[in-house]
DNA sequence: GCACCATTCAAACGCTTGTTTAAATCCACT
DNA sequence: AGTGGATTTAAACAAGCGTTTGAATGGTGC
């Protein structure tokens, strides 16, 4: 809410981030977004120009700035380690712990951001998905160079996967107790920001370095061999 | 598409599976649907009452089945142990094997729907999240409990998070490709279901059974001691 | 005081939404 | 052939949507 006082361009930002994790860009229209920002229905569009602009807008303010963040922790680590090669766990919270303490930031709206990121990765939507992978493109690959590296006996396309799985793993780490009540009717306590941390990189980086699944040659579903290396 | 052979009810649930999957629910209109499905557009109303009606008779007339084949997988495993204890990847090749075979139905369109579910997990609208709870309720009581009893040295909080990030991992692996191009441009095969399921399954086992992390003792905004014991 | 630009405002715009209506059509059964 | 219930149809409905308009307001420099 961050009471009535920024100007109004920060309010429709602040009221739409929130009201777009909590319903969706569909189901949030302009109407809903201006009220709470104690605004003029016209604003956005004097404003934002239209309400696509407005989606674009509320990601790009904290976007640039969360992959900055992660460039910046993932070269400081590198020249912490100076000739030695990188542990995973490192390039791992580079990337996830910036979020993750984003995602703590509670007043500020991080935590509200961060929610509606993870969602927004698998949204259908083609339009969001567009600037996405803008905005993601140079962090992925600088990330995806430093794990190659670190583990140089996983193939790529390995690494790719297990990038992408633990996307997935940390994005409903976020989302977090809301869609948690589903598994349990017990109350879980994610405002504990520091646990979630620690069970987070856990699973992570048990899951990033778990033993190489057997993967036929593909086109060949031969059931014979079952191999494992490690 | 199944041609145009099932009747209009059927032609229907296929029409706003497909279209809820690629457009969300609120972007998708009784229209397109009813158009898809070479329906009249009050068809919907007549066969289901209501849109909403219709989005959760597309979650019922799947995930029921889906569940109680997760069930039976469980109950198998059990019955093959008799008195031993199940070991944490059989209960886990139960849950997320039954999806991930589901997902594989290219044709029967399970594919479409497993993706729609693993999106709609995490689903802003209070509606669709409660008769989602419902259909969870029994099965994941059940899960979390062979769970408890597979892995006795670690705590059920415990647990119950690394399920919900399991389900986090396989929800993007399903969603896939589709996601993926965000992280590379290399076009990763997620056609490979048996590929696939051995990467998640290596994925999530390393992740489940991950060294425990350590953490304070909760309710201590404190910022002075960091303590971290191993 | 006045002119100037940025911002706000109430009102209306055209369009699309989910839903309802009442008539038309189909099809099984006698 | 004809009755009756289920289904389909075209048309209309009120409500809500994002956007646009043109006038009112606010504060700055002269």
């Amino acid at each position: 809410m961050a009471l009535a006082e920024a100007d109004t361009r920060s309010r429709i930002l602040n009221a739409a981030e929130h009201l777009f994790m909590e319903h969706g860009f569909e189901a949030t229209t302009l109407r809903m977004i201006t009220t709470d920002a104690g605004a003029n229905l016209a604003a956005v569009n004097y404003h934002f120009g239209s309400k696509e602009a407005l989606i674009a807008e509320v990601f790009r303010r904290r976007l640039t700035w969360l992959n900055e963040q992660r460039l910046a922790a993932l070269e400081a680590a590198e020249v912490g380690a100076g000739d030695t090669a990188l542990k995973p766990r490192q390039i791992v919270e580079a990337f996830f712990g910036v979020a993750i303490r984003m995602a703590a930031d509670v007043e500020g709206g991080g935590r509200t951001f961060m929610r509606l990121l993870g969602r927004t990765y698998t949204e259908p939507s083609e339009f969001v998905r567009g600037f996405l992978a803008e905005e993601y493109a140079a962090v992925v690959i600088r990330f995806k160079a430093a794990l190659v590296r670190a583990l140089p006996d996983v193939p790529q396309e390995e690494i790719l996967w297990r990038f992408h799985f633990m996307m997935g793993a940390m994005s409903y780490a976020i989302s977090g107790a809301d869609a948690l009540h589903i598994l349990s009717d017990v109350q879980l306590d994610d405002a504990n920001t520091e646990a979630l941390y620690a069970r987070l990189m856990s699973f992570l980086i048990g899951g990033l370095r778990a033993p190489l699944p057997d993967i036929q040659p593909k086109k060949k579903p031969s059931k014979s061999r079952t191999r494992k290396a490690a």
